[in-house]
RNA sequence: GCCCAGGUAGUAUAGUUCGGCCUAGUAUAUGCGGCUGUCGCCCGCAGGACCCGGGUCCAAAUCCCGGCCUGGGCGCCA
C-alpha cells in the first residue's frame, strides 16, 4: 500500500479536546484505528490517540467518494491523519462525533493482531509482554503508566522543593554496594565490572558536597527471584540527606508518599476510573511498629518468629492484614540489614535502618548510615566482606563524612501500589526478569 | 537454587477424571458477503490448533518416560 506524506499538516486537538461547543469547526486529528464497525450505509472507526478516542462516522453516500474510497483499506491500528467536521450529536456517548473530510494513511498494521486490542478477550500476562508495543496501546496501560509518570513526577517537584539536588551516579562499578553475590559481570576493557545493584556508596559520598541528593535510575540484581514483585532491573527513587538520621528521613518519606497520593488521586482521577481502581490518600503520620512488636503481632497470628531472624514473605502477608495501609518497621536486628546501617548507640544489637511496608510488600527501605569510618570497617568485617575492595568508598570517610541517613523506593512497587496491579511486570514497560530479555 | 502447576487456532478457553462418542467444541479475532446510527453492533459463509521426541495400546489431546518452554510460590530483596 502506497502510505500518505503528513504533509504541512499539523493536529490541532487531541481526541480529548474535541468537546460539543466545537460544533461546525474543522480540526486535525492523527491518532490509530482502534475499532470499525461497517453497518453497511454508514461506517463507524474509534480513533485513537493518546489521550483517548472520538468516533469517526463516514455516511457513505454523504461523504466525499475520495474519502469513502481512503477508508475501505482502512484496518485495525492502522496509523492516520484526518482533517473533519466536529457534529454535534446525540448519538454518541461523548455527544460528537467527526464527519471526516480529508484522511491520509500513514502506517499499516497486520491483519490478524496478537492481542485484542478492544479488550472483549484479554491476553495472559506472556502473550501480552511478548507484544508488548501493542500491548501498551491498551487504554488501561496507557492509564498505568500515566500514573506512574504523574507519582514521579510528584516525588520530583517534591524533593527539588525540599532543596534536594538530583544526581546521576554510575551504573557500571567495580565492586558491589550491598555484598552478596547478586550481581551482573560485565566485561569493562578487560577489567572485571559490575552492574550497580543501587546508588548507595556513591550518594552517601555526595552528602559530603550536596548535602542532599536525589537519583532516580535502573539498577540491576542478579538475583533468581520468581515472585510478581521482582524485576532484574528496576526503578529506584534514592535520597540522601547530610545531618539528619533515620527519624528525619522517615518524616520526609511519609511526606513524600502522601503528597505523592494525594496528586495521583487528584490528577489521574480518569486513568484510575479506566483501570476500576479506588485508593485512599494515607493518613500521616504513618504507623510506627518496632521489629520487636512486629514479632509480637504476629505471635497473635499463630506465627513465632525467634529473635533475630528475618521476617518470611508468609509472614509479612499475615503482617498485611494486621496493617492494611503503609506502615513502617524499625529497630531491626542489627545483623540482618546491610553493612552500612547504623546500630543504635545505646542498643548496637538493634540498629537505626526502617523498611515502608504496604501491606506485605517492602516498598522502601533506608535507615541511618554509619559515618564513622572504623566503624564501617568492622560492620564489613562481621558482614565477610573485604574492607581493601571498599577503598575508594573508604577514602570519603577521611573528608568529613557527615552523620547521614536516606532511602529508597522501589519505583515500580510504588506503581503497583498507585494502580492496584498485582504484577511487576504489567507496571514495566519492558520488563526484565530471570527468563525475559525481549522485547 | 528449591517446590508446585501448566503447555489445545492470532487471543482466551472446553475437552485430560476413567484412552474410543474429538472428523477437537465455544467466544473473540481474521477473510469474504449482507445491513444507514453502531458504540462488546448484528446476520451468513470460510480458513485456522492438541509444545517436541520416544513408549504403552486395536485405539492417545487424554496414560508413561525424557526434553524444551511458561506461569506461580519460597528464599533474597526495592
Amino acid at each position: 500500500m502506497n502510505l500518505d506524506s503528513i504533509g504541512d499538516w499539523n493536529r490541532t486537538h487531541y481526541t480529548s479536546q474535541i468537546t460539543p461547543d466545537l460544533d461546525g469547526q474543522e480540526v486535525t486529528l492523527f491518532g490509530w484505528i482502534q475499532d470499525i464497525r461497517d453497518l453497511g450505509g454508514i461506517r463507524f472507526f474509534i480513533l485513537q490517540d493518546r489521550e483517548g478516542t472520538i468516533q469517526l462516522t463516514i455516511p457513505k453516500k454523504r461523504v466525499h467518494p475520495e474519502v469513502l474510497t481512503k477508508t475501505n483499506f482502512l484496518q485495525k491500528r492502522f496509523s492516520i491523519a484526518l482533517k473533519g467536521m466536529v457534529k454535534k450529536t446525540s448519538m454518541t456517548p461523548r455527544g460528537i462525533e467527526i464527519i471526516p473530510s480529508d484522511v491520509k494513511i500513514l502506517g499499516t498494521a497486520t491483519e490478524q493482531l496478537p492481542l485484542d486490542i478492544t479488550g472483549k478477550t484479554p491476553a495472559n500476562i506472556e502473550a501480552r509482554l511478548d507484544a508488548r508495543p501493542l500491548d501498551l496501546t491498551l487504554e488501561k496501560n496507557l492509564a498505568a503508566f500515566r500514573i506512574q509518570h504523574t507519582a514521579l513526577q510528584a516525588i520530583r517537584s517534591f524533593l527539588f522543593g525540599k532543596g534536594f539536588l538530583e544526581t546521576h551516579t554510575p551504573r557500571i562499578i567495580a565492586s558491589a554496594t550491598e555484598g552478596g553475590a547478586q550481581l551482573f559481570c560485565v566485561d569493562y576493557f578487560g577489567q572485571k565490572a559490575y552492574l550497580a545493584q543501587s546508588p548507595q556508596l556513591y550518594k552517601e559520598e555526595l552528602t559530603l558536597s550536596f548535602e542532599k541528593v536525589f537519583e532516580v535510575g535502573p539498577f540491576f540484581r542478579a538475583e533468581e527471584s520468581h515472585t510478581r514483585r521482582h524485576l532484574s532491573e528496576f526503578t529506584s527513587v534514592d535520597i540522601e540527606q547530610a545531618f539528619a538520621d533515620a527519624k528525619d528521613v522517615m518524616a520526609l518519606l511519609e511526606q513524600v508518599i502522601y503528597h505523592t497520593c494525594l496528586t495521583v488521586k487528584e490528577t489521574c482521577t480518569k486513568e484510575l476510573k479506566v483501570l476500576g481502581y479506588k485508593f485512599e490518600v494515607p493518613q500521616l503520620p504513618f504507623k510506627r511498629l518496632t521489629y520487636d512488636q512486629v514479632l509480637e503481632d504476629l505471635k497473635t497470628t499463630g506465627i513465632t518468629i525467634p529473635w533475630g531472624e528475618d521476617i518470611p514473605t508468609e509472614a509479612f502477608r499475615e503482617l498485611g492484614k494486621l496493617y492494611p495501609f503503609f506502615y513502617f518497621i524499625t529497630d531491626w536486628p542489627t545483623h540482618a540489614k546491610a553493612f552500612y546501617i547504623k546500630p543504635r548507640e545505646d542498643k548496637p544489637e538493634v540498629c537505626e535502618g526502617f523498611d515502608l511496608m504496604w501491606r506485605y510488600i517492602e516498598l522502601v527501605s533506608g535507615g541511618t548510615r554509619i559515618s564513622q569510618k572504623e566503624q564501617l570497617i568492622e560492620r564489613l568485617k562481621e558482614k565477610g566482606l573485604n574492607p581493601d575492595s571498599f577503598k575508594s568508598h573508604l577514602q570519603a570517610f577521611d573528608f568529613g563524612m557527615p552523620p547521614h541517613a536516606g532511602w529508597a523506593i522501589g519505583l515500580e512497587r510504588l506503581t503497583m501500589i498507585l494502580t492496584g496491579k498485582k504484577n511487576i511486570r504489567e507496571v514495566t514497560l519492558f520488563p526484565r526478569d530471570r527468563v525475559r530479555l525481549t522485547p
